[in-house]
RNA sequence: GCGGGCGUGGCGGAACUGGCAGACGCGUGGGAUUUAGGAUCCCAUGGGAGACCGUGAGAGUUCGAUUCUCUCCGCCCGCACCA
């Protein structure tokens, strides 16, 4: 490994001697947090030799409380930091906020506060919580997107976008809610509702802002391999949201209506309806078609068709919910219209059903109801006629058969297994103009426009001339004015009329500002690129920079973003790549997905009464206690059940540790301890465990070794004139450090070292000490422990076989029945096998 | 419905590649110290009087299964009218 980052000269570090015989972290944890900040402590190193180690924690939302979950992030990644800096690793290990946002503005509005000063407050408010928890920061790469000069760069990106053509702006039906007063993305939106406020979520056509994210769907798809270091969950997550599926486009000829039935359409227009379908095998299995009710289409045939017409108006007012669950009632209309099966010539019927959606394929199928549980409960529904085309053994009737099998009835294509007709056909299509293979995704693009005010404003200006025009650079950042009024339901910005009228780029005319703002999704989706030149003032970031210190070694956060922030990050890493501004793919090489704290089997919120205050915690106890109760309480990954109880043991554990310094690691004071051989065997045991356990971010398995080698400790200066060595102080000292920092500061200095033990290298077991001349092994007979002998570690098979089979307790249970044969584990066991 | 994960003492959890189940902590019981309480220290603590029985239930593979395979039950998460 590395060498250590250059060691501050912290004359004043270590020097007290005694320590007071009672644990009192109120007093040495303020102490080491100012002579922390006074010497710049965690300041990042710069350009060195020695490797780098990215590691971060999502960045908070300044809600102005710290509550436990940001806790457990926090001190999850700091301990990992902090153990990477005693590794040698030079080590970015920075924080900031993700300041713009709803509830910012919301308070404004119920507290007349403005939502800067809200947001100042509360951030200095988070600080000071950070700060009291020892998390090991950079405070000078600090990050707070609400401000200038960072929103200004999230403008310059949107920019680029925009240069890239990926931002458009176009009319869409879209997520409104109507608490928020705004937009959503769809991955915004869980189970039809608001992922914020839980409001139920209603459809609007408007014109808005998107990043074209479908650009990169596959890519994003493909990629998911490259992030082994993820968990799988997040990456099946991504991996069903854009949900990749591979068919054909079908288009059906519509018939020429001659009689009438749909005006507009005349003799002979060549229209031709469009279908998706991953089943191209079932084609001749179609008997008739189905139209999303916002299909351009069928509101075209609505016209005169009062039926039709209703049906419409009723099927697009329910929600999103109601349309996309399984278990609706599918209902449908007969539009009057028909089209022509393209190798047939058959007329089909055309309806339109409320269980097609009009975003995903081209916004009609096919129905085929033999083949299609969906079409099938359609079509029996409504009388429609069934035909089966694909047959297998044992299909069952009387329902639809999903399965692959051999067509029937399907003119040339008969005979064909399913999947070499699916290919077949759409050959067949393509060389009639009719159709071709298509790839789908589920992914929709990102629908990024907020009609709020606390956001960036999109740089963007409608000029009656030119049309939409991106504001230059030159010109950002589109300052947020401060002085605006703020109404229930108004985007505040609207009234502002310093910021709506401006100048065109273009030509000078006067033109009208847009005033919608970013999603704040946008701002997440780079900061990490910030901090590692967070100062740089003519580009979001440096590439030399970017190049030292990116991607993130080590991502940790929670699971809510797997498909919002996770997902928009990796899109942003991949067109900056395309940009030429980074060398890499993917921004977070490894992710750690953490529980959440609960309390009473539940999840801590206001409304339950169950919340546990962290500064509360802090005070009573200190900041080491709660980390190390943190960790120590459960695998990271998994749910932690918050323990008053528990949290009680981590302050006992932290107070027999203490003891152990303040006594100079004897009851007797004084005397030299000498390290017995048991000692050191266990010593190097718990440095090489707890080192692999960290590496594994099995920080309870840890911290239990800790307890094992402090519990041993006390039994060995327990026996008459023993004292615990200086030197195995030094190292518990030192494999405490990433757990409780204070505590782990104090010891060290109280062995009168100079300097501070987070700038220490992290001991190194030494292999040797970990060999033991003898080992005793269970002596088993059929399985079941009947004996246990103690045997030179170095002895032979042979010779532990003899031994057993002379064991009095073995023979015992060897009486009367013959050895089969003897196993001979080394180091653990010997299992005779008997008959 | 589909996909994934998890079921271990009174509780949180250990057991990493199949090898002594229950590390460590909490709780509980006992003891020491103390006028007393608290704090501290020490001992015990899966069940059973015992042979033995025990990792959700049942089967299988193996000398040996918490660990691997199959079936079932329960809980959690993700996806779900995506054509």
């Amino acid at each position: 490994m590395g060498s250590i980052p250059p060691i501050l000269l912290l004359s004043d570090f270590g020097r007290q001697v005694c320590l007071e015989d009672r644990y009192t972290p109120a007093e040495i944890e303020t102490k080491w947090r100012e002579r922390w900040a006074e010497s710049g402590l965690y300041r990042t190193p710069g350009a060195g030799g020695a490797p780098k180690y990215y590691c971060l924690e999502m960045f908070p939302y300044p809600s102005g409380n710290l509550h436990m979950g940001h806790v457990r992030n926090y001190t999850i990644g700091d301990a990992l930091a902090r153990f990477k800096r005693m590794q040698g690793y030079d080590v970015l290990h920075p924080m900031g906020w993700d300041s713009f946002g709803l509830p910012a503005e919301n308070a404004g509005l119920a507290k007349g506060l403005h939502p800067a000063r809200w947001t100042r407050e509360n951030i200095a408010a988070m600080r000071r919580q950070l700060d009291r928890l020892g998390f090991s920061y950079d405070w000078e790469r600090e990050v707070t997107t609400c401000l200038p000069d960072y929103y200004r760069f999230t403008q310059w990106l949107f920019l680029l976008f925009y240069r890239r053509g990926l931002a458009y702006r176009k009319k869409a039906p879209v997520n409104w809610c109507p608490k928020c007063s705004t937009v959503l993305a769809n991955e915004q939106v869980v189970e039809g509702k608001c992922w914020r406020c839980d409001s139920d979520v209603t459809p609007r056509e408007l014109e808005q802002w998107f990043l074209r994210i479908t650009a990169y769907a596959q890519n994003l798809l493909d990629d998911l391999e490259l992030l082994a270091g993820w968990p799988e969950r997040v990456r099946t997550m991504q991996e069903n949201w854009i949900g990749r599926s591979a068919g054909a486009r079908i288009e059906f000829p519509l018939e020429d209506a001659g009689a009438g039935s749909w005006p507009e359409s005349g003799s002979g227009s060549g229209e031709r309806i469009a279908v998706y379908t991953t089943r191209a095998d079932t084609l001749f299995g179609v008997t008739y078609l189905v139209l999303a009710p916002e299909h351009p289409l069928a509101r075209r045939l609505a016209d005169g068709n009062p039926e039709l017409a209703a049906f419409l108006t009723r099927a697009t007012a329910e929600s999103e919910r109601e349309r996309t669950s399984a278990e609706s009632e599918k209902e449908g209309v007969f539009t009057g219209a028909h089209c022509l099966h393209p190798f047939t010539g058959e007329r089909l019927p055309v309806w339109v059903g409320n269980y097609v959606l009009y975003a995903y394929g081209t916004g009609a199928v096919m129905g085929v109801p033999a083949h299609d549980q969906r079409d099938y409960l359609f079509a029996v529904k409504y009388g429609l006629p069934v035909k089966t085309v694909v047959v297998e053994e044992g299909m069952p009737a009387g329902a639809a058969y999903e399965g692959p099998g051999v067509l029937v009835q399907s003119g040339e294509f008969t005979g064909l297994p399913s999947e070499r007709a699916k290919t077949r056909i759409a050959s067949a299509l393509e060389a009639a103009g009719l159709g071709r293979t298509e790839v789908r995704y589920r992914l929709r693009d990102w629908l990024i426009s907020r009609q709020r005010y606390w956001g960036a404003p999109i740089p963007m200006v409608y000029c009656p001339r030119c049309g939409i025009v991106p504001v230059p650079e030159a010109d950002l950042p589109v300052r947020l004015p401060e002085a605006v009024e703020f109404k229930v339901g108004a985007n505040p910005l609207a009234g502002v009329r310093e910021f709506v009228e401006t100048a065109c780029p273009a030509c000078g005319g006067p033109a009208r500002r847009e005033t919608d703002t970013c999603d704040t999704f946008i701002c997440s989706s780079w900061y990490y690129l910030r901090y590692a030149s967070p100062r740089a003032d003519e580009l979001p970031f440096r590439r030399a920079d970017v190049d030292r210190w990116l991607p993130v070694d080590q991502y940790v956060g929670g699971v809510e973003h797997a498909v919002l922030h996770l997902l928009y990050s990796r899109f942003f890493t991949k067109v900056l790549r395309d940009a030429g501004m980074l060398g890499f793919a993917e921004p977070f090489q490894n992710l750690l997905t953490q529980g959440m704290v609960i309390k009473d089997g539940r999840k801590m919120s206001k409304s339950k009464g169950n919340v546990v205050s962290p500064d509360e915690i802090v005070a009573r106890y200190g900041a080491d206690t709660a980390r190390l109760f943190i960790l120590f309480a459960a695998p990271p990954e998994k749910d932690l059940e918050w323990s008053d109880h528990g949290v009680e043991g981590a302050a006992r554990f932290l107070q027999r540790v203490w003891r152990l310094y303040a006594q100079g690691g004897g009851t007797g004071g004084g005397a030299a301890g000498e390290e017995t051989p048991e000692l050191r065997r266990l010593l190097h045991r718990t440095v090489k465990k707890v080192g692999e356990d960290l590496e594994r971010f099995s920080f309870n398995t840890a911290i239990s070794a800790c307890m094992e080698l402090v519990n041993a400790l006390y039994a060995h200066r327990g026996e008459a004139g023993r004292t615990v060595p200086h030197a195995t102080l030094a190292t518990l000292a030192k494999i405490l450090a990433p757990f409780v920092p204070f505590l782990a500061e104090e010891a060290w200095g109280s062995l009168r070292h100079a300097g501070s033990v987070h700038l220490e290298p992290w001991p190194i077991y030494d292999p040797e000490a970990l060999v033991e001349a003898q080992v005793e092994l269970a002596l088993q007979v059929g399985g079941r422990v009947r004996d246990r002998i103690t045997v030179p570690a170095a002895a032979t098979a042979p010779e532990i076989e003899a031994l057993t089979l002379n064991s009095a307790r073995v023979r015992q249970y060897l009486d009367g029945k013959e050895i089969v044969r003897v196993v001979v584990v080394p180091g653990r066991l010997v299992n005779v096998v008997v008959r």
